[in-house]
RNA sequence: GGGCGGUUAGCUCAGUUGGUUAGAGUACUUGCUUGACAUGCAAGAGGUCACAGGUUCGAUUCCCGUACCGCCCA
């Protein structure tokens, strides 16, 4: 073994172990055992791994290796979508490159060079995915277009028609002049911006009078059809029903009267543009408005409006209105308007009233609702059940229908004769004279059902009856709403049960500084970099050590991550020092002890074990972390090895057992360093079964806790660290040797191991009683130290530190001797907490004597 | 405007029924070529638990408010 760990050495080649050996299949396991099955949430094909993925990935794969590892048969199907939007705009780009376009090669050609180019790069991310060590099951990977998923999603959509919960219709919906396509609700970010309110005259066309509206959009007067006030609102009671003429148009519309209106903003009137505002629209329903659409899908004025406006971008078009408005415009404001950009490309996002497909949501959701109140589906922390809740209690139908070409082709045709019916069925007609409805389908409609179209569904497969429901999802906070809530209601929907019992919510992985990752501020750590410099285990373990059962965001630091290597680089060597010794007689059986450090070490593990079960079950991946890496560097390398190494091979086989249990447990957090060193074990003849990813998890034995053994080898490690610290003090050499009085209550007992102090302490012999000449004291936990004073002693400066330790023990004391002098403590507390108080205050008062004793002795000395 | 989260050592974070002298890693200081490991060992220093009030025998912990940071929804 290098005496260094070299992560790079060794991951990839595990990892082929791994995936060639089947390992990661659950067919890998008898039947009859417990299932545990998950689905991956699909990265976009497009993507490259980013940190988010690196810490969603790392908590499921710990989720998958510890159920396997504790008798469990694991699915955590694997698989990408195919990132409609997405996608089409890589391929576009690459055509613009080839000075061609998606219109110049027409939809086929275009869409087989989308295929094209997923055959090329489609599978980085997967390869990525195997660097962190994910034990997906590849054999069963899926992809969102794949056939049997498109026929899937075929059969779900011609279901939810035939069942009436999807319909088309003309509506106000998002449109992305970017992307080119209707877009959801649920993909529109609100942010305010400073903009400005105009306030606009519109004459009255009988008599002089004019009204006053204000407006965030002067340039959408073009497709004004009426202004609306509040019925209530007394300035503008007597025009309701007068005629305004639109300026700059000529046309004239009405005033009408309309709940909708906020009296409080601006004037109180408000100009009406059906076709390109949601709230105007329904204004516009209520009064008979006829929307007038005046812009196309570039965001350019046109329809029926004066001709020098045609043509003009929004931009544009709203610089020369206000410039050509003249009297008209009254007065010019600040004012933050809240602006709808498209979360994939920041673009502002148009109003359109078009033609869509929609899913009603309304009643779908309400058994998906039911689920989480009922308990069926729970959330972890429990706190995104609210934003679960509002989500779906608020919520509007879902435009399904986007005007791309790469995605699933609605399955909708029409016969050209009688275009508004729509005939939609799971297999193409085979009239040739029917047209395909040309959009396809929002690409969250294929991965809301994504756990079980992946499973066969709708066939009835072995699978699908095996593995689903699955057992728990793992997703951040930022897609509940786009995908959990979707994948619930639609789970339910087809299958009557729930998609999965357990929602494993986690916070965003940000730069040190608490700034989301992004390109545009250069912030973006790659996990790839990080994993090549210190290895795919330390990035696991790093980003496992911050998943804390509060899901917080994370603020990753590199430096964490080099502290996680470091901690693999320490078990590394741990067992190389093993493996200088015959490991022959390690088995997975505790090995039959009879010396107290031993037993200790047992007992520490078993204790260890414990916290590590309860933090499994209770989802608390840090504080394992946390356990792991005390047990490990503090328990076995700083005090384990160095009690034992002057009989290291007889100790061997107590090591290589706690070892080897060791590596099970921090399997699932550092699988390749892990996996690597049980093979060592192994190669050096420990009796260790197949390969740590396949091993029984540790049976926890209560008995061989000793908790009066753990206060003991305590109270042994505190003197042995108080005498080093006092060594230091009195600047002994390492190699000079010095005798230790010890006195107190059970002091002859630590004579049994004057070795450790001998070897770990510098101490030439161990005294039991007083030292009678002069020296330097210490007192701790209930015992007091003497070291005798040699010529370099620095008496005044123990003195110092004698006091200070007095004064902090003085200062505790007088905390407790309070609470003991105060009645209501002793009257209201629990006589439990009492009782321990007075055993402290018996401790303190102890050790502060003996240090009021020492002192008054070291003073003699000066 | 409505809702949620955060504020603990220089930095990153633990701290779950309210009760040890508030912990860890890292950085820092000092000393070590220690027969596993300098990706290391040892010793040390470092905190008014954001601020103000309340409940309580007792508050980092529970409640109310304020400030700042961040997120979601409209």
């Amino acid at each position: 073994m290098d005496t260094v760990y070299d992560p790079k050495s060794f991951e990839s080649d595990i990892y082929c172990q791994w995936e060639s050996g089947g390992y990661f299949s659950p067919d890998f396991f008898p039947e009859g055992r417990p299932v545990f099955s998950m689905v991956i949430p699909p990265p976009n094909v497009t993507g490259k791994l980013h940190m988010g993925h690196a810490l969603n990935h790392t908590i499921q794969d710990i989720l998958a290796r510890w159920k396997r590892l504790t008798g469990h048969r694991v699915l955590w199907i694997p698989g990408t979508d195919h990132a409609g939007i997405a996608t089409q705009a890589v391929v576009e780009k690459q055509c613009v490159k080839d000075n061609t376009s998606r219109h110049a090669l027409g939809r086929a050609a275009f869409v087989q060079r989308i295929w094209d180019w997923k055959a090329q790069y489609g599978s980085h991310i997967e390869n990525q995915i195997r660097r962190l060590g994910d034990s997906v099951d590849w054999s069963r990977q899926r992809f969102t277009l794949d056939e049997s998923l498109a026929k899937a999603v075929r059969h779900h959509f011609v279901e939810l028609y035939n069942q009436g919960h999807i319909y088309r219709g003309w509506s106000i919906t998002h449109w992305c002049i970017q992307c080119q396509s209707a877009i959801s609700d649920i993909e529109v970010n609100h942010i305010d911006h400073a903009g400005s309110l105009w306030h606009l005259r519109y004459t009255l066309v009988s008599g002089t009078d004019a009204i006053v509206v204000a407006t965030t959009r002067p340039e959408t007067l073009l497709g004004d059809q009426a202004i609306a006030v509040h019925p209530k609102d007394n300035r503008y009671a007597q025009w309701i029903g007068s005629y305004v003429e639109v300026p700059l148009c000529g046309r004239t519309i009405p005033i009408v009267a309309d709940d909708a209106v906020d009296p409080e903003f601006g004037t109180g009137a408000v100009k009406v543009t059906p076709a390109h505002d949601h709230t105007d629209y329904e204004i516009g329903q209520r009064h008979n408005l006829e929307p007038r659409v005046i812009m196309d899908e570039n965001g350019c004025l046109s329809g029926d409006i004066p001709l020098r406006y045609h043509g003009l971008s929004r931009e544009d078009a709203r610089s020369k209105i206000i410039n050509d408005l003249g009297d008209c415009l009254v007065q010019t404001t600040e004012h933050t308007v809240p602006q709808a950009r498209c979360y994939r490309c920041d673009t502002v996002v148009e109003p359109r009233l078009s033609k869509q497909w929609f899913v009603a949501m309304k009643e779908l959701v309400q058994p998906a609702i039911q689920a989480v109140h009922a308990g069926d589906v729970q959330f972890h922390p429990q706190r995104w059940e609210s934003l679960y809740m509002n989500w779906m209690n608020t919520i509007r139908d879902w435009c399904i229908s986007r005007q791309i070409w790469w995605g699933h082709r609605i399955p909708v045709w029409y016969d050209p004769e009688d275009p508004e019916t729509p005939i939609v069925c799971v297999n193409d007609p085979e009239d040739p004279r029917l047209i395909q409805d040309p959009d396809v389908l929002d690409t969250w409609f294929s991965s809301a059902i994504w756990p079980f179209s992946t499973m066969g569904w709708p066939e009835k497969t072995t699978d699908f009856d095996q593995f689903y429901p699955t057992q728990a999802l793992v997703t951040g906070y930022d897609i509940i709403t786009f995908w959990v809530s979707r994948m619930m209601t639609m789970g339910i929907h087809q299958c009557k049960t729930p998609p999965f019992s357990t929602v494993i919510v986690h916070g965003l992985v940000r730069d040190i500084t608490g700034k989301k990752m992004s390109k545009s501020l250069g912030n973006v750590i790659d996990p790839i970099e990080i994993m090549d410099t210190y290895g795919a285990d330390a990035l696991r373990f790093c980003l496992a050590s911050h998943a804390t059962v509060g899901g917080q965001d994370i603020r990753f630091s590199v430096e964490k991550v080099e502290a996680c290597r470091n901690f693999a680089n320490k078990l590394w060597n741990a067992t190389r020092y093993l493996l200088q010794q015959p490991v022959n007689q390690v088995t997975n059986k505790q090995p039959l002890v009879h010396r107290d450090e031993d037993r200790w070490i047992i007992s520490q593990w078993y204790t260890t074990l414990d916290a590590v079960n309860q933090g499994m079950e209770q989802n608390n991946v840090a504080l394992v972390t946390e356990t792991l890496w005390q047990f490990t560097w503090n328990n076995v390398c700083d005090w384990y090895i160095e009690m034992t190494k002057s009989r290291a091979d007889d100790a061997a086989p107590v090591l290589g057992w706690v070892l080897s249990q060791l590596f099970i447990v921090l399997h699932p957090f550092m699988p390749f360093i892990t996996e690597r060193l049980w093979a060592e074990l192994q190669a050096h003849g420990a009796q260790l079964s197949d390969k740590v990813i396949v091993a029984q998890w540790p049976m926890l034995d209560q008995s061989a806790i000793n908790s009066e053994l753990n206060n003991t080898i305590d109270s042994v490690v505190s003197i042995i660290r108080t005498v080093r610290s006092l060594r230091k003090q009195l600047q002994l050499k390492n190699k000079t040797q010095c005798p230790l009085y010890v006195s107190g209550e059970g002091g002859e007992m630590l004579t049994k191991y004057s070795l450790f102090f001998q070897e770990l302490a510098g101490v030439s012999a161990l005294h039991s009683g007083g030292c009678s000449g002069p020296h330097i004291p210490a007192v701790v936990s209930g015992y007091t130290l003497g070291i005798p004073i040699t010529e370099a002693t620095d008496i005044t400066g123990h003195q110092k530190r004698l006091e200070q330790q007095a004064n902090h023990t003085k200062q505790s004391l007088d905390q407790v001797n309070k609470k003991l002098n105060n009645p209501g403590f002793l009257n209201k507390a629990p006589e439990r907490v009492v009782e321990d108080i007075r055993i402290k205050k018996e401790a303190l008062q102890c050790d502060y004597d003996q240090l009021m004793v020492q002192m008054k002795a070291l003073s003699h000395n000066v």
